[in-house]
DNA sequence: ATGATCAACCAAAACGTTTTCGTAACAAAT
DNA sequence: ATTTGTTACGAAAACGTTTTGGTTGATCAT
């Protein structure tokens, strides 16, 4: 039923190939029968089968990837804001996005990425949330495939990444929160092999070390990047004896636990006691109080990973760019109450 | 480099016929050969090249997801869930999930559908956000595509599809409503094609109408199931000269926003104003206050139509079902408030 | 007039599977 | 002894493209 390069042909009483060499830009074919080609294809509804391209061209046109959804259920804004960025930035390169999903550094990962890997179902694939010494940079890099990471993990081989200087604009929350005056300041981080944990969590020291703050063992709870995690963690620090006036968090949606857990204990948030988050992310822009945080754009840097991801594949990338996106720092009511 | 088949067969001193045979369980092969296959391949790590498999076999193994990115930055956390849902319940049945973003009812979607029917990319998609009258449907129907929706269309064709009763189930948000003493009742929806504004705004009238209430214009508002457009539409409905005690909210996102409007407003939520959203969205649980909703198994749904897709596909399916899902009240803090 | 160059096209091979059709070997039935 | 049936296997076609390695005929310089 569906129409073949073969239908084209007969219909125009060319052969195969120039059909293939017009519709694919081939030099030797004049710019007449190229247009003839080009009008009679979109007439007859022609669209190459993509398996017999694949098939002989080795290339997949479509790109991969693994959402790590350790939870049951996994839901947080930051992966429909990312994915819909590899998505438009995909189709508007001309690929194709293919999704799946597994725990992070389970089997079924593994196995996930062979497939890929052996099975040509991808040219390439993206990676975030990293590990410090991430076992798919190492995969990836010995079998020469193609890939690009938000955050940079710490092994020793070259690769395109986009990041935000955590460690930096972490440090630049704890300035805040000192500025306003806050001195027992807690941390609530997640797995500590998670690379924004580790830059965040250094961040978070160097902050206390630039103002002479003592750094409490106590203060620091591990979380685990959803809402309930950090609710859990900032019900733990909060019954200390000598409680923090300031929890700084390592992402929203830790803050958001944060927030809940305060005020069911009794704190104002923004006036006895200051949150911060960490990501931005717009769907949860609204909460009670309004979070300060440092707003990275997702999206963008979604959109920035497919690009050099497209050239590393078309071989355009001369040498792998380590690209930084500033974020925006952005102060409410969480931390400088009404 | 990667083994092929071939090299299978030639390890093995077979012929290529009879270790594809072996390998897609056929019966005229015999066991002890099929163990050596077996055996051979998983040593020399075969596997199967998808584009070849595919392009004799007509099949691609893989089914499709458009994901409806209208604003610029998505970040509503129903599709973490949902796509975390469908991946890995594609992945169990030896599917590959294709994504793809495209604003709702553009040419981009549309053609990413012509695409993925012609080029045969996918043996069957997944449609959510369903609309009243459903283009989509329409298409896929009469190209007797596979397809299953989450939510039912009103088009006058036959598919499987997964819903909770959002009209019985809104109906009984206002009930409560009603039960704590609110006489003014307002509602937050969005476009008014979608089915699932249609659905829930039918179970805020049946609510109204059941208690005798005056069904008032000025209260019901459009947003656009974003924190932002809730944020904005009860800006306006709190500005009335007689405000509503209550805002029904068509989704758990506008609640959100709703939340954020009426605390800068001056209002106590769960005191002086009640507030309820739908979907239950596992990682908002912890807004300020506690939202009422009603809760439903966005990862369950996701995994069912998976299901119901791929039985479709392969034919197993007598007749179409059209599934309802029981989804939970959830009362909280935003209308019982301390 | 000869050879060289060039533009425009084509036949056939190749990609790695699955599937169709066939065959060899042997046992069982006539 | 021939047929029939069964079991286990193989040769080759087919899927729809892209790519390789041409060929043809015209133009141009010598």
């Amino acid at each position: 039923m569906p129409v073949s390069i073969r239908d084209v042909a007969r219909h125009l009483n060319l052969s195969i190939t120039t059909v293939s060499r017009a519709l694919n830009n081939y030099e030797d074919v004049s710019e007449e029968t190229r247009q003839r080609v080009r009008k009679a294809a979109a007439e007859l509804g022609y669209i190459p089968n993509r398996a017999a391209r694949q098939l002989r061209h080795k290339y997949s046109d479509t790109i991969g990837y693994i959402l790590p959804a350790d939870a049951p259920r996994l839901s947080d804004p930051f992966f429909a804001e990312f994915i819909a960025g590899l998505g438009d930035e995909a189709a508007d390169h001309g690929y194709e996005l293919l999704v799946s999903t597994a725990p992070s550094s389970s089997q079924v990962e593994q196995q996930a990425y062979e497939r890929w890997l052996h099975g040509r179902k991808v040219d390439g694939v993206i990676l975030n949330r990293m590990h410090l010494k991430d076992w798919r940079v190492q995969y990836l890099a010995q079998n020469k495939f193609p890939f690009v990471t938000m955050e940079r993990s710490l092994d020793p081989y070259d690769y395109p990444s986009v990041e935000t200087n955590g460690r930096r604009w972490f440090a630049k929350l704890i300035d805040h929160l000192v500025s306003l005056g806050h001195r027992r300041i807690a941390y609530i981080g997640t797995n500590p092999e998670m690379k924004i944990h580790a830059d965040r969590f250094a961040g978070y020291q160097d902050g206390l070390h630039t103002h002479g703050l003592e750094f409490d063992p106590q203060l620091v709870v591990t979380g685990d990047l959803t809402s309930e995690g950090g609710f859990r963690a900032a019900k733990q620090l909060l019954a200390l004896s000598q409680p923090p006036t300031a929890i700084a968090c390592v992402d929203d949606m830790t803050a958001m636990g944060v927030l809940h857990a305060a005020q069911e204990m009794g704190w104002t948030v923004g006036k006895n006691l200051a949150v911060t988050g960490f990501d931005g992310i717009e769907g949860i822009s609204h909460t009670q109080p309004p979070l300060t945080t440092i707003n990275q754009p997702v999206y963008i840097i979604a959109c920035r990973l497919v690009q050099m991801l497209v050239d590393q594949i078309a071989g355009k990338m001369v040498d792998f760019q380590h690209v930084q996106i500033e974020p925006v720092f952005e102060i409410r009511q969480s931390t400088v109450g009404k």
